[in-house]
DNA sequence: GCCGTTTTCGGCCCGACTGTTTTCAGTCG
């Protein structure tokens, strides 16, 4: 069973208990509990089965602890079958709708019998929910949308498509009325390989209500579903919703912190804050006066300690400045108290790009013209790595035009000498394991790549069997998009990611992080464990023309979300160095 | 339900906006 299994029955267990009432601090403790699942590098199934205690996990006590260990023994929990027979799992829908939480979704269940999101259609038709105490005609009527809006578009946008939806409305809001200064916060600053909505950050001295009149204005925006003197929200055509804060600059850092996030960083350094009784809000630090308590004051009374800037924030807090990268509750809080945060890969870091493909296969570009393009952009080497035959549709390459190919990578070197150009072909990992090219090219060749891209739909022991077998192969350099996922179209394969890195470990095999935003592949937590088990990590493109190249900086951002340090990145070596690694087996 | 330089009980992050309200609950981030 999989981390994420396990997440998606405590994170139904907790929406049920909300649903039923129950105390808000157990269901905050749920949800922790699920943050920790989500963020652990190993499989929590192979933890319980190697003896090891849960409850060393931060926010998993011994509940939740024997909860995880029943549902890997027996398939399900009893706690949340006990709540099952009380009220259905179908009301936690419910609340994923814009406008109903935990109290409507119960009202709606015990007063209409509305069970899921068709019942509560139906209901909304039939004119009862607006009678409902607590509801009206308007709230009737969002829900009725939400509804719409739900079955329309459930999914979250990838980051290179918001980057593209949102800047447009980027420039709009540079141009409003006091707007001083414009900042994206949120997952899009985060840099999560998908983003829920987005967030930006104005500062504004005096009253915010132009800014705010203005950004709903966008002519972009499909709607505006709030407007206040600080605060405002539009949903652009496209689905994505975005919000819109406005704020002094004496409190700007501190408004960037907070809307930065995730949630759960941000609720970390709050408790941290606590015991030193100061006070964390979007306005500032302040210090709590003696024999005052916290909750009694207002939003921004006390003595301000700082707000200006994210460096005085943390400083308040005695934490080095996050990277936004880590913010998700992973471990940066104590680091950043500690001294001990990670020195983070940048773009500028990346020496190599070593997955692209050209005309030889279904590349749109020359070999000549890419390594034009990779000299441009600094490198000092590249690899040409088109497809093997297996990909037949693809013109993948015979052992015969490999060989060809060589010829033709061979003059291009002496054409353009300030780059290395390795021959390598990102060849196919067949059914059960096999390479898609005879050893003998693959001995010849300066760098081999292997992949899957076919039979994905595999049962986990034959994925990972075939994927283990293919890294034990002597010649393999690399592991391209380890798990074939197509971000919001296609799933990772069957895998057993830990078994994959740990034979990757054994036979010295790189991984990829495939930089292309589309995939993503790897995500950021198994990179993290990749950089545990001290598997090096290649930030590839797999650009198949010369604009792909520019995809480096989502895999730099998402090795940044992984702790990658230049060290843990094998393209961030100078030429001589990666060539030693390229020899490592001779020696 | 979790946790501990308040340590085995009694706390647990904080504010804005909306709608249905007549002083506030619910939702959201």
């Amino acid at each position: 069973m999989e981390n994420l299994d396990i997440a998606r029955s405590l994170t139904l267990l907790g929406d049920l208990l909300e649903i039923q009432g129950a105390n808000p601090f157990r269901i905050r403790a749920y949800r922790n509990a699920v943050n920790t699942v989500n963020s652990s590098s190993r499989p929590l199934a192979d933890m319980v089965e190697a003896g090891e205690d849960l409850t060393a996990l931060p926010g998993i006590g011994k509940n939740v602890a024997a909860h995880i260990i029943e549902l890997l023994d027996t398939g399900t929990i009893g706690r949340l079958e006990e709540v099952e027979a009380e009220i259905p799992r179908s009301l936690a829908e419910l609340m994923a709708l814009d406008g109903v939480g935990p109290k409507k979704a119960k009202k709606l269940f015990d007063e209409l019998g509305v069970e899921t999101v068709d019942d509560l259609d139906a209901e909304l038709e039939a004119g009862r929910v607006q009678e409902l105490e607590g509801f009206g005609v308007r709230s009737a009527e969002k829900i009725r949308i939400a509804i719409a809006e739900h079955r329309q578009h459930t999914g979250r946008f990838r980051i290179d498509e918001v980057e593209k939806l949102i800047a447009g409305l980027l420039e709009h809001v540079a141009a409003a009325p006091g707007a001083e200064r414009v900042e994206v916060a949120g997952s899009l600053r985060r840099r999560r390989e998908t983003i829920g909505d987005v967030d930006i950050l104005v500062q504004c001295e005096g009253d915010g209500t132009p800014v705010v009149r203005h950004f709903t204005e966008f002519s972009g925006a499909q709607k505006a579903s709030a407007a206040g003197p600080t605060k405002g929200s539009i949903v652009l055509h496209s689905g994505l919703q975005v919000d819109l804060r406005v704020v002094p600059p004496e409190s700007f850092g501190a408004a960037l912190v907070y809307f930065t996030g995730s949630k759960d960083h941000n609720v970390a350094i709050r408790t941290r804050a606590v015991r030193d009784r100061l006070k964390v809000n979007e306005w500032g630090v302040f210090r709590v006066p003696e024999g005052a308590d916290a909750k009694d004051l207002g939003k921004d009374e006390g003595e301000r300690l700082a707000g200006t800037t994210e460096e005085e924030v943390y400083g308040a807090l005695g934490m080095a400045w996050v990277p936004p990268a880590l913010r998700e509750n992973r471990g940066e809080v104590e680091a950043a108290r500690e001294g001990s945060l990670p020195g983070l890969v940048e773009l500028a870091d990346i020496r190599g790009d070593l997955q692209m493909h050209s005309t030889w296969s279904d590349g749109k570009t020359s070999i000549e013209e890419m390594a034009r393009a990779c000299a441009e952009r600094g490198y000092a080497y590249m690899a040409i790595t088109d497809h093997s035959q297996a990909m037949a549709m693809v013109q993948g390459l015979t052992p015969e035009r490999a060989r060809a190919q060589w010829e033709e990578i061979a003059d291009v070197r002496e054409r353009i000498p300030e780059i290395e150009l390795f021959t390598s072909v990102e060849v196919d990992i067949l059914k059960g394991g096999d390479l898609d090219m005879p050893d003998d090219v693959l001995e010849e060749l300066d760098l081999v790549v292997v992949s899957v891209h076919s039979l994905m739909d595999l049962d986990r022991k034959a994925m990972t069997d075939r994927v283990v077998r293919a890294i034990a192969h002597p010649t393999v350099d690399i592991l391209a998009h380890p798990t074939g996922r197509r971000i919001n179209r296609r799933e990772p394969f069957e895998l057993d990611m830990e078994t994959v890195l740990e034979a990757a470990a054994e036979h010295s095999v790189a991984v990829e992080l495939n930089a292309n935003p589309r995939r993503l592949d790897l995500n950021d937590v198994h990179v993290h464990r990749a950089k545990e088990l001290g598997v090096p990590v290649v930030i590839s493109t797999d650009a198949h023309s010369p604009a792909g190249l520019d995809d480096m900086r989502f895999g730099v951002d998402q090795a940044r979300r992984g702790w990658l340090e230049p060290s843990d990145v094998l393209n961030t070596r100078s030429l001589v160095e990666f060539r030693k690694w390229l020899a490592r087996r001779a020696s």
